[in-house]
DNA sequence: ACACATACTAGTCACATGGATAGTTATATA
DNA sequence: TATATAACTATCCATGTGACTAGTATGTGT
């Protein structure tokens, strides 16, 4: 048995390493990064695949054969969202600043880099929206996605407190949570508006309220 | 011309008193309540005309003929529930105690009436983020809703600190701006998860918050 | 009882959808 | 250069969409 599976297992890399196959016009990265685009700014039910072949490159065809068709994309559209936002955007500061927490607010309003995506919010708020808690595969991107700006505001918070920038009784589990609701919030309602510039008012209110825990012993 | 008018206007105050037709199957309030529910549930996409024909009894024919098609439907939806929002469920306290508000938010997560229907987060806030910023008549309702829950936060926090609740350089309008980013996650959060519990713990540490603002003097 | 306005049923319409297929073309390796 | 592999182009398909149209049923005021 087991000789067996490890000569097919042989096959199948020698499979992979002999591609004598043309190659895609677009490659996948860049296909799933435009399609993730496409999908951020329309939702999944008001974007076509014909749409999708138009704008981003990737034919039906190949939609179908190598990327397992609509559905498949745009889970991959998810992912790879997730992937960069945990990366470069997920609150991750370690530094044991209250203004840095705020900063992240107020720059989520007038964003350096990708303005003209992240007008339409965040795509994983958007889709767990339209899907409402009816679809287990974007259920758990979404259970992914709290979890990352969750953990982050609490460690973010945890570390101010170790650092005494905050008082004793602070509690980071509770002002964490208040933290999410908050950057959902600002989310929202950018993408209500489509532009980054509307969350303005309230990503400086936020940062003032942040600001105000700071510990005057 | 006036005399033109006014005979106009009696012929259709007579032709309106005149009805000699067939009654609808459902009376034209609890079918756009009952539409409402649905587009709640499923958003505008996701649902189609056949299904409202089902689950509402409003006939495709009468859809159109007396409504003016599924689009203009979900816009009396929409209206419809604005309207009772801002009756019933939008922050409305007047009574200056900061309790109020906490208990406004503990309420969004345990609700004493529809609860079939408000585990389905907000309508608006559910349409606001289908549509993005790309119909004007959506965003008009989008406009009213933001509109009611922010100054109902700013009348309640203004009596709160007209009472002396908070502190002289308390920021009301800051502090409004907060409470709507707290109230759009909480709703988003709920969404998320199909089921209103699920913002139990984002509404107890908002409730908090808002404790904490009391002035100790 | 009659007339008439309107909602009803049932069927049709053009169109858009995601997906599938057949034949062609390009490309990386032997 | 020959060949195998896979992406290409161009149709085609079944299904679902919102809207429309005859013909029928129903209720109300004369």
């Amino acid at each position: 048995m087991d000789s067996y599976i490890s000569i097919r297992l042989d096959r199948l890399s020698i499979k992979k390493f002999i591609n004598m196959s043309r190659s895609k016009k677009v490659d996948t990265k860049t296909a799933i990064e435009s399609a993730m685009a496409l999908f951020w700014k329309q939702g999944y039910n008001n974007l076509g695949t014909r749409q999708i072949e138009e704008e981003t490159g990737i034919t039906r065809f190949t939609l179908q054969t190598s990327y397992g068709g609509k559905k498949p994309l745009f889970l991959m559209s998810l992912d790879a969202y997730l992937d960069t936002f945990e990366l470069y955007a997920a609150p991750n500061m370690a530094d044991g600043n209250l203004d840095t927490i705020a900063d992240w607010f107020n720059d989520r309003a007038k964003p350096k880099m990708f303005a003209e995506v992240t007008c339409y919010g965040c795509l994983l708020l958007n889709s767990t929206v339209e899907f409402a808690a009816q679809d287990v595969d974007v259920n758990l991107r979404a259970d992914r996605f709290f979890k990352i700006v969750r953990s982050g505001f609490h460690a973010a918070l945890s570390a101010v407190k170790q650092k005494g920038g905050v008082s004793s009784d602070f509690e980071v589990a509770e002002m964490a949570e208040v933290l999410l609701s908050a950057a959902i919030g600002l989310n929202i309602m950018i993408r209500s508006a489509g532009v980054n510039a509307a969350g303005k008012d309230m990503a400086q209110s936020i940062g003032k309220m942040i600001m105000n825990w700071q510990n005057d012993k």
